[in-house]
DNA sequence: AGTTTTAGCAGACGATCGTTCGTTTGGTAA
DNA sequence: TTACCAAACGAACGATCGTCTGCTAAAACT
């Protein structure tokens, strides 16, 4: 029948497995991914799906991993060359707020799903979703923090503050845009975040 | 052994079940709730625990509903003697930030879980999900909107973006606590929430 | 007292879960 | 050409999933 892999083409097997796994959990969540529904969509073995990976939980958080690193080229690969402080975090802004009306994963911001989704457990993979939030907390209070040194925000403000509100609006935004599918999400989104910009 | 249950019992059971349910669903989500583990923990049978329900799909509404109710109690009950507008939605961000540094539920604020397990699916759940987080979107908009007539917010605020940022705000400050343990999320909830009505 | 109703149990059902074997197959190196 | 290796397969494992069918026994009704 078809011809089989050769030793180059494993890689290219477990991310084409890693992509329909992310449509998957961005939908079922993380947990609801399930090695026998990806065997028979991808046409192959369920031992020759988890095989590259060890375990189910190996492979969710290969799929974690992946997911990151869509959601860093579509938001934060564009506002890399920005200038930073102020003008990236608008920058950011617009970059989130696209990304989020856009149809990047199926079923929303896998981040933002994750986190809600294993915020009541334990493990290496809230471990990783965690760290994962949390670097990117940082990242928005570093932004935030050299506005307010360059004199673009006022001098009082918290950079972890601005972090906070706006990360909130970005996962309130998913949330609107997912359950209740308004199609105002993204002007609404935008004003909230620059009027937390504008203090 | 123990002396069966009269039919004056058979609620107490469902709701001994759907209080259980509750608790199990906040952590390991709707989805994960389990029929056998359920019966383990109470003592039960699968089938005397699924029995006064029908089906697994019609614990997950009785479960959901009991938590609606749960939150209404914490938070809507204690503020629905407060006057109208401004005041009232005052109060609101007092109580629902009180409910979410609280331990009302083990895995942190139901509806907010529930709504993000689900906004990728379809089925009686979700849209259960979806019309009580609408109901709550709208009644914020209505406060705000007496707000505005009372003159306590500026003629040009939007009610609906107020609702939009203050759910947004309560659901970030969900995601914080319980992912990342802060323990100053309260307050800068409070403030968020403060400079959102102070527009 | 006799009948019906009801709550719950015990157990089995097919399906599917994640995991683990031994095997086959094509490519690579000796 | 031969020996080896890695990728993937097919098949089975025990466990658990949700659901269903009888059955028991207490309570309620007549």
């Amino acid at each position: 029948m078809s011809p089989r892999k050769t030793a180059a083409d494993a890689r290219q097997t477990r991310e084409a497995i890693v992509d329909h796994a992310i449509d998957l959990a961005s939908l079922e969540g993380l947990e609801g991914l399930t090695i026998g529904r990806l065997a028979t969509d991808m046409h192959m073995s369920k031992a020759g799906v988890v095989g590259g990976f060890g375990s189910k939980e190996a492979l969710q958080l290969a799929t974690l991993e992946g997911a990151i690193a869509v959601w860093r080229r579509e938001v934060w690969d564009r506002v890399a060359d920005v200038e930073p402080g102020l003008p990236r975090l608008r920058a950011v802004c617009e970059a989130w707020a696209t990304y989020l009306q856009g149809d990047v994963f199926p079923g929303g911001c896998f981040l933002t799903a994750a986190s809600f989704e294993f915020d009541g457990r334990s493990g290496p993979v809230r471990d990783a979703i965690e760290s994962a939030m949390d670097l990117w907390l940082r990242v928005l209070a570093r932004e935030a923090r050299t506005a307010v040194e360059q004199g673009d925000l006022p001098q009082r403000t918290d950079p972890e503050q601005v972090a906070f509100e706006l990360n909130a609006l970005a996962v309130g935004a998913n949330q609107a845009r997912q359950l209740h599918g308004a199609g105002d999400v993204r002007e609404r989104t935008l004003a909230a975040m620059e009027r937390v910009l504008a203090a």
